[in-house]
DNA sequence: AAACAAACGTTGCAAATGCAACATGAGGAA
DNA sequence: TTCCTCATGTTGCATTTGCAACGTTTGTTT
């Protein structure tokens, strides 16, 4: 469990709490350490959505079934991740998905309620987990709807000045380095990756940007 | 301000505080209620993210600009809903985006860290809050994880099949009706209108589903 | 240097989609 | 009823995109 310790400290989910307080807190919320084989299930869609784990070693998919029986991994989770968060902060009844082990998996589950509901003891950490916990979600959130903005626009030229123009605006510059490879954001941006290099291309030809592998300028209109 | 009270009651942040108590809860939050002219800005892009603000009449858009001066609405807001409250709990330091007043609009400002922040007088319903903060933030996760696994299919039969499964999924039905007219839906996949309806009218012949207006009954195959 | 692999760019072609224009049908108002 | 309106379905056509195949560059190995 010792070198356990620290990954979870790592964990964004305990973010500022003392290292030396990590034990006592993970008592104080009932966290128990399970361990799965490849394929195990650790969430079955339809169970209570109560509890959320942290992936300690290995990586876990979030999976779904759609009614005619196609199956999409949602997420891939890796060490230091959280999974069924959102269900059980959401306060959902029942999983609609599942969640399987891909290769030999130790997690740690905590019993949500056990975050929320204020500790006998008060101990002080626990209202920083809160924090986190909020902080966690809010910034999940702003990632999506960034990338909802991104993926909504019409035309892969679109797309890709939406992307460029947050990466420009995140990184404070026209000018400005992504942190994907081609294929990668052609794959955030869910598109054929020819097509997107095609788009580039075409955009560089019009004079609003150049570009180098995965370096970026943004260039006004003349 | 009485009658804003009505709404607040409604407002998800503060469900399940009783109504008696909500003049000490806003007093402790050192709410501020303010008006806006029609086109006004409530938050400027670049301001510290540090409030969020509650929508108590009328309505706002919050809106983006790109690195080439195209504006986009992400988002409105009407009566009873929040805004500013992902960047504020995401602890971001300046907004990204700006919300401005689309028409007459009254709002209630909350600073943030009253909210996280344990108050002196430690009120009951102070825990309710954040409770209900983590929730709200949770669910509009999963609203928002959803439309992502909806829009990033490839083809429209397979975004209307991930969004079918899941409402067949939400109503515990393989009949039943969705929320959207068909315009509705369109904008909400984003595809057209008219290639919608030819996708789900292929579908259809291919007996994948039978469908009515906005009542849909999905079929296995036999 | 030579050989190889990996990432990216290019392009022809077919399929999917957007767009526009029109058809149909249900419901409301006069 | 008749007329009108609005939501939805249908269809031809142009554009966009995915797909596949191949060319180019860069960096690494032997």
């Amino acid at each position: 469990m010792e070198k356990n310790f620290q990954q979870l400290h790592k964990c964004p989910l305990f973010a500022g709490i003392d290292e030396k307080d990590l034990f006592t807190l993970l008592s104080c919320l009932s966290a128990t350490e399970k361990h799965y084989h490849k394929n195990e299930y650790i969430f079955m869609p339809g169970d209570r959505a109560d509890k959320m784990g942290i992936v300690l070693e290995g990586k876990v998919h979030v999976v779904q079934e759609d009614f005619w029986g196609n199956r999409t991994i949602l997420t891939s989770v890796s060490s230091g991740g959280l999974f069924g968060e959102a269900f059980a902060s959401a306060e959902i009844a029942q999983l609609p998905l599942g969640v399987i082990a891909v290769e030999e998996v130790k997690s740690l589950l905590i019993n949500y309620r056990k975050i929320i509901d204020t500790c006998p003891s008060v101990c002080s950490f626990h209202s920083e987990v809160i924090r986190n916990m909020l902080r966690i979600l809010a910034q999940k959130n702003l990632i999506l709807t960034q990338k909802i903005d991104h993926i909504s626009k019409k035309t892969i030229a679109e797309k890709l000045q939406s992307y460029l123009s947050f990466q420009a605006h995140l990184q404070g510059s026209s000018e400005f380095d992504i942190p994907f490879s081609r294929q990668e954001l052609a794959e955030y941006l869910n598109v054929d990756r020819s097509a997107l290099s095609r788009e580039l291309s075409r955009m560089q030809q019009q004079g609003l940007l150049n570009y180098h592998k995965s370096h970026f300028q943004l260039t006004d209109q003349v």
